[in-house]
DNA sequence: AAGATTTGTTCACTTAAGTTAAGAAATACT
DNA sequence: AGTATTTCTTAACTTAAGTGAACAAATCTT
């Protein structure tokens, strides 16, 4: 687990003996249980998460039924909305698998990136990075259609497909769970 | 416009006077006309954007029509995906108005970083408050349909409906130009 | 192993968005 | 000012997603 943490890191800056090991001795390995809820709606939380193995969920609760808008698997980092802007989180994050997480909270990051301004640069590139993806994901699901959103998954992160629920994934696709199962019968009806 | 400028950096850090200095002899500012294009499709790039005043928009052409996915309007931030990935842009930029642009390369910024780590520290919050604040657009956008979007819009953007061509913000909401017509038709419809 | 719960599919029906086309209104152009 | 172009709306028709319900399949639970 140490190595794939630092072989990440070592996409965005090189860490000397030292500096690993300052990471090292910061308790932040976590193996967690499938269904584990890591934060709750209305709870407040400073805590950043990077995924080392498995799958995490993001959820609002809407009219009494879960819809899921996003999913974090290997090698994603995520710092929800509420440690940024210190409010109650409008939302759940749950384990979609038994895994492991690495979790950062924010006091221990601002000790880090204090010290070691190496931090601090990884930090601004990997959200400068995110950012940029995330606005291109979110300018292709403005601009194709469900089916296509789906084709789309399939190709890109063709792992999700399997391991999470097609409900959740529905969501996730901004339809209904009927509308994905129809959906997906349409796509198999036009192969023939 | 300097103290537009240096107000929104106060919000993350505070700039000493040399700072300061240092910041307005890079020739950040240009005035720009509506319709200007800033960055073609196909075109490489290293430039990011502050919008002083007016709108900027970004659109792909897809089967040779135009979708706007996002406008940015006064103190928003933006880095074109391209510039993060040193690949050729999937879209343009172009000015929806007259306006003044702060316009930095990307070398500029390196060099004041490097210089000056509170800009770094001021890039890594910006990023990550970006970053959170998109990915809660996102999910808003996921779980809702084009009618609450519209309504959302309005309360949220109101000033985007005055100032952009419907068929902009057509796209921009995921639908048709028809669509959002027949959809504000609606809208008027049910309040009588 | 039996029963309960969660998950996924199918179907009939409703609602809204996509499509194509026509025309009105506003804006830009010379 | 007059023409061309862009922008916006309306309408009829098509397609696909939403809804509610029933059922099947898979998965917990005990």
């Amino acid at each position: 687990m140490k190595n794939i943490l630092f072989d990440f890191i070592s996409k965005y800056v090189s860490l000397s003996e030292e500096e690993k090991n300052v990471l090292l001795s910061l308790d932040l390995f976590h193996t967690v249980k499938k269904g584990t809820i890591l934060l709750e709606e209305g709870q407040k939380s400073n805590d950043s998460y990077f995924v080392l193995k498995g799958c995490i969920r993001t959820y609002y609760i809407i009219d009494g039924d879960e819809k899921t808008t996003a999913f974090y698997t290997e090698l994603d980092a995520y710092t929800p909305h509420c440690v940024i802007n210190k409010a109650p989180s409008e939302y759940f994050i749950s384990c979609v698998e038994d895994g492991i997480i690495l979790i950062a909270d924010e006091n221990m990051s601002a000790d880090v990136n204090s010290k070691f301004p190496k931090f601090e640069i990884m930090c601004r590139k990997l959200s400068e990075e995110l950012l940029a993806k995330k606005q291109t994901d979110f300018d292709e699901f403005k601009t194709s259609s469900p089916e296509q959103r789906y084709l789309n998954l399939i190709q890109k992160r063709p792992d999700l497909v399997q391991r999470v629920p097609q409900h959740q994934l529905a969501s996730y696709l901004g339809i209904k769970p009927q509308s994905l199962s129809r959906l997906r019968a349409r796509i198999i009806e036009k192969k023939n």
